[in-house]
DNA sequence: TGTACATCAGTGAACGCGCGTTCACTGATGTAC
DNA sequence: TGTACATCAGTGAACGCGCGTTCACTGATGTAC
C-alpha cells in the first residue's frame, strides 16, 4: 500500500530533481536553445528515450526549470525581506534588491532563462504566471506598507504619472501593492526594471572594461532608485 | 584594371550584405543560438561550403551581426539626438531614450543578441567594443554638455556616491562624459543601465497582462531616470 | 499470506531530420606583360 | 589588343557529429481480492 507505492514514487520524484538538476547544471555550457534530452539522459545512464517518461516533451523541461527558478529566486527575495526590521522600508529594498544580483550572479544562466532573451520557439504557458510574481509581490508589500505608515517622502521624488496610466496602477496595486497611489505606482515600475537593468548590464557584459567596483556601483544605483520611490 | 576588379568586389560586396540580412532575418525564428550557416545558404540558393568564402566561421557572421547591431542601434540614436534643440538637455535624453526603444521593437532579435543573454560558446572579439559604445557615447554628451552649461539640477536627485567609486568614475568620464563629477556619473550609471531594463521587460515579456499603455510607461520612467541626473 | 492482474519504467531500434567544416575540383574573372 | 598566369567563387562529396520523438517490447513494482 502507501508504503509500496511511495517507493516507486520516491524513485520518480528524485530522478525528476535529478533530471532538472542536470539540465541547470546544462545550461550554462549549452545555453537554453541548446538544451538537450538525450544529453541529459546520457549524463543519467539512461537511454535517450526513457527521459520522456519524466519530461513527455523538451518544452515541458523548460517550464519546469523556469517554474522552478522564479521560486527559488522569490523564495531568496523573502528570505532577505524577512531579515531586516519591518519599519525599515529603505532597507527592505536594498536587502531583497541586494538578494536579488546575488542569486543572479550564483545562477547566470537560470537569470538569464528567466530574464534574458526568449528561447526561440518556446511559449511560456499560464503555469509560469503565478511563480514569476513571486518576486516582485515583496517589492509590492515592502512599498505598500512604506506608503501606509507614511514612510513615503515622494515630495521631489518623480514627475506626476500620465493620465491614460490609471488603468495599469490599478491593475498592479491590485495584484501587489495595495492602497498605493498611482504616481507611487509609476515609480516603483521605474525602479524595479532599473533592478534588472542593473543586474543585465553587470551580468551580460556591458560593464566589462569599465566598471570595477561593483557591489558599491550596485548599492548605489539601488539607492537612487529607491529614492525615486520615496524610499530613504 | 580598377572597373574590372570593382566588378568582382561589389558582387561580393553584395551577398555580404545579402548573407548579413537573410541571418538577421533568421534570428527572428531561430535565435542567435539556433542560426544556421547551412539554412542561409540554402536560402540564398548557393551550396552550404561556398558560405565560408564570405564568414569562414559561424562565429565571424555573429561577430558582423552584433558590430552592424549596434552601429545601427548608434545611428539611431545620433540621429534622434540631432533632432532636438541643443540646449533641450532633457528633451535630448527623451529623444534618445525613445530612439534605443522604438530600435528595439523593430529589431527585438538584434536587440535581444546586443543585450540580452549572451550566445553559448561564442566570445565577442576585441573588434565589437567599439561600436558598441557609439549609442551610450551620445548619452554621455548630453550628459557633458548639460553639465558644462549648468543645467542638471543636481540638488536633491541622488544620494552621494561611495568613495571607492572613484576610479570607475574616472574611466566613464574619460572615455564619454568629460568634465563630469562623479555623484552625476553615478546617476548616469543608473540612468542607462535602467533605459535598458524598461525595453528588457517590456520585449521580454515581464509587463504580459499587466501593462498596457507601454508609451505612456516608457516616457514617464525616461522622465523619472532622467531627474535621477538632474535633468528636468 | 498468495495469487492474478494492472500499472509503470526503461530498452533498443528506428524515422527523419539537422549541423559546421574540410577538401580537391572546375571554371570564371582579373592582372601583367 | 592578345596571351599566360594568378586569383577567386562556387561545386559536390564526405566526415563525424548531433537532435526530438515514436513504438513495440520486457520485466519489475504495486494493487485488489
Amino acid at each position: 500500500m502507501s508504503v509500496a507505492r511511495t517507493a516507486r514514487e520516491r524513485v520518480r520524484a528524485e530522478l525528476l530533481r535529478e533530471i532538472t538538476e542536470i539540465a541547470r547544471r546544462r545550461l550554462a555550457t549549452d545555453g537554453a536553445a541548446g538544451l538537450s534530452l538525450r544529453a541529459i539522459a546520457r549524463e543519467m545512464g539512461m537511454v535517450s528515450s526513457a527521459i520522456h517518461r519524466y519530461f513527455p516533451t523538451r518544452d515541458d523541461l523548460f517550464t519546469a526549470l523556469i517554474i522552478d527558478g522564479y521560486h527559488a529566486l522569490g523564495e531568496a527575495v523573502e528570505r532577505a525581506d524577512a531579515d531586516v526590521p519591518r519599519t525599515d522600508h529603505a532597507g527592505r529594498w536594498l536587502a531583497i534588491a541586494t538578494a536579488v544580483r546575488e542569486w543572479a550572479l550564483a545562477h547566470p544562466h537560470e537569470y538569464a532563462l528567466l530574464y534574458g532573451s526568449p528561447v526561440p520557439g518556446y511559449r511560456a504557458p499560464a503555469a509560469t504566471i503565478a511563480p514569476a510574481i513571486r518576486s516582485v509581490a515583496v517589492f509590492g508589500r515592502i512599498i505598500s506598507e512604506a506608503y501606509a505608515a507614511g514612510a513615503l517622502d515622494t515630495s521631489d521624488s518623480c514627475v506626476p504619472p500620465p493620465v491614460d496610466f490609471g488603468a495599469d496602477a490599478a491593475r498592479v496595486r491590485e495584484a501587489i501593492m495595495p492602497g498605493v497611489p498611482d504616481d507611487v505606482v509609476a515609480g516603483a515600475l521605474t525602479a524595479w526594471p532599473g533592478l534588472f537593468g542593473a543586474i543585465s548590464f553587470e551580468l551580460f557584459g556591458q560593464f566589462e572594461n569599465t566598471i570595477v567596483e561593483r557591489d558599491a556601483r550596485f548599492r548605489h544605483s539601488m539607492a537612487c532608485l529607491g529614492r525615486l520611490v520615496g524610499l530613504r
